[in-house]
DNA sequence: GCATGGATGTGGATGCCGTCCACATCTGGC
DNA sequence: GCCAGATGTGGACGGCATCCACATCCATGC
């Protein structure tokens, strides 16, 4: 279509992932077809072998870029909660005349550190429940490479530099350091949230809760993540 | 190799799942090519058309056939767990001379049931974590289907007519009705366990927990089994 | 006892895919 | 301005899923 004036620079490469992550985002990992990415490059089938050794390469490529959009989502549904807080705080402020706008986590109740870092995991939550339902092709192409060990790689990660894992990670180690999980538990509880969360998105997005209505999915994404909270 | 005089009487079929799910033990569900399982089943390639309209139908019947495996290990776990639960009350009877040996649940003490679920539902947890280590390959083309809902189809379950689903939901009954869940909490619950186990499974094969030493594995699986029991 | 029709397996072909080898072309550094 | 290495092209191979037409077999009904 557009007139390519030549692929150098690498610039094949990024067209391939692109294309990479359309397939993706239609199909799934498998969907993900090395020819169909050249022809949609306006390439021939073997210019794909200059930048990738394999078909499996590609894939791996095309599944870190989908690794940072579930980060990015994931961002923004952290940054969307933060906003609330402030609004919410503010409202409480405004409800309660002449207290100090301007500190928030010290003119509320003792625990407000606890129950804002409790908002942002929940957040964190949402956004990887959010992105698995929005975009269940791209999901599953996120994980479908065996060496999904690369979750912290290079590519993998959203605009602020950090990776989905790390993001939760961040976030329970601020409910540890305001003292909503007791430090003994701390160490491998990530393991605990991230496999709740990713069993939860495979099982709305190919299990048993694929088609139930929007409310009732609600109820049970909430239901999940209270649990969570009181497992930690 | 064995004469097959005959492949009528849906021999075939039988024939075809078993090379399927050798393939998928090796290979997992990728793996699981129809024209080499008609080579292993000693027939051409065509034939597997009579008993399944598709690739896609033959790895759905696989799949059956993998969670079915994984029901057993699940029962496999849940009864040694059992026998384990009676040999340690006996010795906890014949430490305490004079009580009655006959009744377990009525001289230990008041919780014991729960005790009890609990261990059973530990046991699940286990069967569904170490089926998933010894065979990932089957495990993940248990899941591999889009149509996973037929998890609790005919014949996905083990020699008890249960699937893995349905003994994680059991086991979650069993806790309610001795009170170490409030009713309130049950209905949904299974969602929450099974999305954990799964998740961890996952982690465990695919994940960053994939190279890990068998004790950090295990320190693992039990802190993450714990996270569960206090959520619940 | 035997013909017949539906179920089952065979043969051959098509088109797509991943991948390999040899060749053409472009481009940056000398 | 030339050369070497990087990049894209052309053509080919074997494997795969799937389709159509044909062969064979077995149970059923006469």
């Amino acid at each position: 279509m557009t007139t390519r004036d030549t692929y150098r620079h690498g610039n094949l490469r990024h067209a391939l992932i692109a294309a990479g992550v359309e397939l993706a985002r239609a199909g799934g990992p498998d969907a993900v077809v090395l020819r169909e990415a050249t022809r949609r490059a306006g390439v021939v089938p073997n210019a794909a072998y200059r930048h990738f050794t394999d078909r499996r390469a590609l894939l791996s490529a095309v599944s870190q870029a989908a690794l940072a959009h579930l980060a990015r989502a994931m961002e923004h549904t952290l940054a969307q909660a933060a906003s609330d807080e402030v609004n919410q705080s503010a409202a409480q402020a405004a409800s309660r005349p002449g207290a100090d706008t301007t500190s928030l986590s010290a003119d509320a109740a003792p625990d407000a550190a606890a129950t804002a870092a409790h908002a942002r995991l929940r957040a964190l939550m949402r956004g990887y429940l959010g992105f698995a339902q929005a975009e269940p092709g791209l999901f599953r192409a996120a994980f479908a490479t065996t060496e999904m060990a690369d979750t912290d790689a290079e590519a993998a990660t959203g605009a602020g530099g950090r990776t989905a894992f790390r993001m939760l990670a961040d976030a329970l180690d601020e409910l540890t350091a305001c003292g909503a999980v007791p430090p003994e538990r701390r160490p491998g509880s990530e393991y605990f949230v991230w496999a709740t969360v990713h069993g939860m998105a495979t099982l709305l997005i190919d299990g048993p809760l694929r088609h139930m209505l929007p409310t009732q999915v609600e109820e049970a994404v909430a239901q999940v993540m209270e649990a969570v909270g009181r497992g930690l």
